[in-house]
DNA sequence: CGGGATCCCTGCCGATACTG
DNA sequence: CAGTATCGGCAGGGATCCCG
């Protein structure tokens, strides 16, 4: 990595890097890791059901009231696509009425770590941004 | 922050307390800061531009070349985006043909770091995550 | 309680054509 | 070269109803 003499820290080398170094690879873009994780992570709701379950475990309706603008519908299929990529666990307890606990895999808990950096880095900077946009032209 | 004994670094208790305390402001979920700031780099092609833009400042052109399945549309709109929220800066030189450059911000740049984070979680999970995906029921 | 099935609409995004 | 303008598909996502 070339030296910079920039503020910040090993980040910028390192980052494109990563794109680049798929790119020379050949293989199809869509199948870039980076792209592949901000495609999940990215939706409308993934983030905010992975910060709630960082908490504690939750069950269906607890979800809901947690996230309160939520649609049961995305709800449902969030929770199925996060199972699907191994961040959450589903557990049903077969009782009646039934009780679906969801909370977050080893896989899902190494998430948070990435996470937590973008977030307080969100937390900091939110004001920067709205001041920024509001100054921007229509 | 009650002590969990968990795996993870001090993620756990510091995430949710950001949505919480937002949420017991009462002020509008809409204007969270997480998902605002989610909602901006969540889309298509704002990372994947912010991380080009990391390597070295780009032209427009250079930038279509450089990722090379985006639309011409998008990308006016995405960089558009971009400057708005003071992420990168738009400089026209008056040349003929005019030639346009774009860099990141001090602002863009801070965010390079947590997103630095974030890549390197996708690259090293990204196998595990295909995995999960591929073991999953239809 | 924890979903599934269906209807429908918004807006993201691509493709194409045109301008300074 | 660096955009703007317009059209259109279709997937993301909300609302509602139903079911074990």
């Amino acid at each position: 990595m070339k030296s910079k003499a920039s503020a910040s820290t090993a980040a910028d080398g390192c980052l494109t890097d990563a794109i680049k170094a798929y790119r020379d690879t050949g293989a199809p873009l869509e199948q870039c890791p980076v792209r592949d994780v901000l495609d999940q992570i990215g939706d409308k709701w993934s983030t905010l059901l992975m910060l709630t379950l960082a908490e504690r475990a939750h069950r269906f309706g607890d979800l809901r009231r947690a996230v309160p603008d939520i649609s049961q519908r995305m709800l449902t299929q969030t929770l199925r696509d996060l199972q699907r990529d191994g961040l959450i666990s589903r557990t049903v307890h077969p009782t009646v009425p039934p009780s679906v606990e969801y909370k977050l895999t080893t896989l899902g808990q190494s998430l948070l770590e990435p996470l937590a950096h973008l977030i307080r880095w969100a937390e900091a900077n939110h004001a920067a941004i709205r001041t920024a946009r509001a100054a921007f032209p229509a």
